[in-house]
DNA sequence: AATGAATGAGTATTCATTCAT
DNA sequence: TATGAATGAATACTCATTCAT
């Protein structure tokens, strides 16, 4: 009887990074099946590690949903705020946002899942409202560049809506009314 | 509890109109816990029903979950169609939807609870998101008794984003601000 | 390719008197490896049971060990009190309680492991507790129909050392060793 | 708390007593929450000392659990010793016993504690039984210094059944109900 | 028509021990 | 010598659904 050419999984003891390619993995899961659908097994299976690896790396599933959430909001929010940072001046700031908003947010279906999937996740888990809020006030931080703050959350407000519409609706917002909305409500 | 040490019910065999209480319970069960506590068991329990009376009257768990959410899209849309259609003109309609985000939506925990939670689960869900197009429909539909439908929808998302960001942020915009900014955007 | 003529477990669907079944079995498990072997997983092979059929008939491991322990106490505590009960006079009690001891608790293994099991299970389990209690007490009652009640808490005491004496002990004290003592404490 | 995220402890490669440390810390965690509670992660973390280090010094759980357990009848048995050679009689003895038991076993909830976890992991552990045996032939050899062997093993056996009644009871016996028991059984 | 029992796949989590560094 | 990472088996428990009565 020959031995198998190529097993499975082949005892990869020595690992280094696996605890940041679990929290990458997460968030694909996250994306592909949502948050209800991202289990220890689900995860590990995915990142083709086996299961206690995972509860080794993080004390709950939540740490771990936590942790990955966390990561994209560090993106997502970074890359906003330097695009903010570069317009020159409100106007060009919020032909940013539309193109923000189009191409990214709405444009891109993994970003837009998992922003719902964020939203939703926080609305029953305490632990990720931390998350949402870091990242809600990095926004608004980076809209108050040129807008004032009570200008900058009303545009929270209304991105956010457009994102949720634009997630559940089968006829989306297109950029020019995008850009209108946006034009009207920022005064 | 251990099954068969809760003889408590009196076995009702005869119990018209279940169905329906059925449904009622669904909806109070997502509201207080959410969609994903909203099992089977939970359900039965809060409605002092046994567990195979739900399997007998709904094929799946999404179905009832359905049933429950159509239940309560149709409450919700029937009221606020009727209150903008008692609108007489354009200022009155936008201060009646103030009214209405703030002491319905945003007021009660239980309307806003119920709208996320039935967003989030539409987004999985085929099942359900005819449920939520069918909520946007009728939303944007009585909005254009007063709005051009570009601007209805424009306002509907608005009005998403509101509620979204007061189901998760801890200091969410007062009636004043909110009225300032669909006159706004209501142009 | 031939049907198996034995499947392991033919589907038995019907099985009325399981959940009765599962707390004598869990008893046996107990006795032959200990309460801390005393798992679902274990208790439901030695019964010939699937696992999810133990969850449902108890609400937890914890349940299921308390109703077990429960009845094994029920059935020595009445044996005991029959016994003593048919004694004429407090020499006969004496003499019975020393066969009692010898005979039934120091001599069968089982009953030996089940009660030392149970004091250690109570000692860590509140809900345990509650049975250990009740056992101490209606031996004591019994006890007491020949003992006053001082002296019938010695006795009790006593016999609970020599039990646990009995199950650690290498050579445990003979019939008439446990005799004379137990003349002595009674007075 | 998840693995990687805790720096506190600032690598102390070098630790002499290390061992004797961990011995006696398994004893406190014992103490504290109990033998089935007594892991390796639990030790390590109550002793601050990374995880691998307590599968370094101690072949197994087990060896680790004989050890503490072994120093702490050897503090008893000695302790217990002392006091019975300094009785100048029969009467000192049997009085220091009682106060030995009401003081030391049932007044310090540790000591008790520790006793009937011994008891409870012996009746499973072979490798713990030899340290309980160790213990009774101490404890006896202790008050065969004033009793003679067959008065004393009776006289260990009360001891013990006080010592469980105190712990499962919830009225335990006073210490003049305790004087008079024991001697009577001492004759 | 109605339901209690049954079931098997799934959930998060714990843990003793092994191993590469 | 010492340790952080890794692993696989085990734990209690949940649940949608099926089925015999």
């Amino acid at each position: 009887m020959s031995a198998p050419a190529t097993p499975a999984r082949p005892a990869r003891r020595h690992d280094p990074g696996r605890r940041d390619r679990l929290v990458d993995t997460a968030l694909d899961v996250i994306a592909e099946r949502g948050v209800t659908a991202a289990t220890h097994r689900a995860i590990a299976r995915a990142a083709d590690v086996p299961l206690g690896s995972l509860t080794y790396h993080f004390d709950s599933l939540t740490d771990l949903l936590a942790a990955a959430f966390s990561r994209h909001v560090d993106t997502v929010a970074a890359r906003f705020d330097e695009r903010m940072r570069a317009a020159p001046d409100r106007a060009a700031a919020l032909e940013i946002l539309v193109e923000h908003l189009t191409g990214d947010l709405l444009g891109s279906p993994r970003d837009l899942v998992l922003a719902v999937e964020l939203y939703v996740a926080a609305a029953r888990n305490p632990a990720l409202r931390a998350v949402t809020q870091d990242w809600m006030s990095r926004s608004r931080r980076s809209l108050e560049r040129h807008l004032d703050p009570v200008n900058a959350r009303e545009v929270d407000a209304l991105v956010e809506g457009l994102v949720l519409h634009s997630a559940l609706s089968t006829d989306p917002m297109d950029a020019a009314q995008i850009r209108s909305a946006l034009r009207r409500l920022a005064g």
